[in-house]
DNA sequence: TTGACATGCAACCATTTGGTTGCCTATTAT
DNA sequence: ATAATAGGCAACCAAATGGTTGCATGTCAA
């Protein structure tokens, strides 16, 4: 879970995740194009989102496909978010009425 | 937005969020307690979690009370994570195929 | 008023991170 | 066969990160 979380922390990651949720499949070069990075430095974001699970690869030829493994996104969403949004407008409520205790 | 990943990436901050979730309105020493962590260490993850809007403070004579705001949470929920499950089945379905043909 | 308590500030440190460059290997197309 | 293409590996680098220690300040209680 830490693995998914410290993945998704970085911008460059995110945006290859949402690359490939506009076409998957698609081949290191394929993400590589017109993004302002070195083909390395793209290379070492999609291994950390591999270790993460959050990308599968298929080998083809000489080529590496990627394909976006939408599941440890899923179970944040409901492992953890979800956590927090029950007694959401309760903590909202308790909050607000706090910061206005300044002004008394 | 991206300030909120990064805060969340972190196991320490997210425990503090849990804290807060658990019991809201804490100081920074309670906080603190039974933490392998200096005070310190535990302002610095506070400042993090603050500076992105995911926690709110009111000073209160020489006691500082740490509120837990929900809204980051749930737009990340609402804007991000919703985006990768419209198609999730879809996605998982191929990326199966995919990786089966592996053995072909 | 004076000591204890809650927090703030700053300098410092080791490790991790995000990126680079240079070169090597494997596969495909001509 | 050979050149071009797709990707891999490793060393290196600067900056960010997560933590520490030491000291200063503000507030409360005896």
């Amino acid at each position: 879970m830490d693995d998914v979380f410290k993945a998704l922390a970085d911008a460059s990651r995110r945006a290859l995740l949402d690359r490939l949720h506009a076409r998957n499949g698609q081949t290191l070069t394929d993400l590589c194009d017109g993004l302002a990075m070195t083909r390395q430095a793209v290379t070492k974001h999609l291994a950390i989102l591999e270790a993460a699970n959050l990308v599968a690869t298929v080998r083809h030829g000489r080529e590496k496909l990627h394909y976006l493994n939408p599941v440890p996104i899923h179970q944040i969403g409901e492992r953890w978010i979800r956590k927090f949004e029950r007694g959401r407008l309760a903590a909202l409520g308790e909050l607000k009425r706090k910061l206005e205790e300044r002004d008394e």
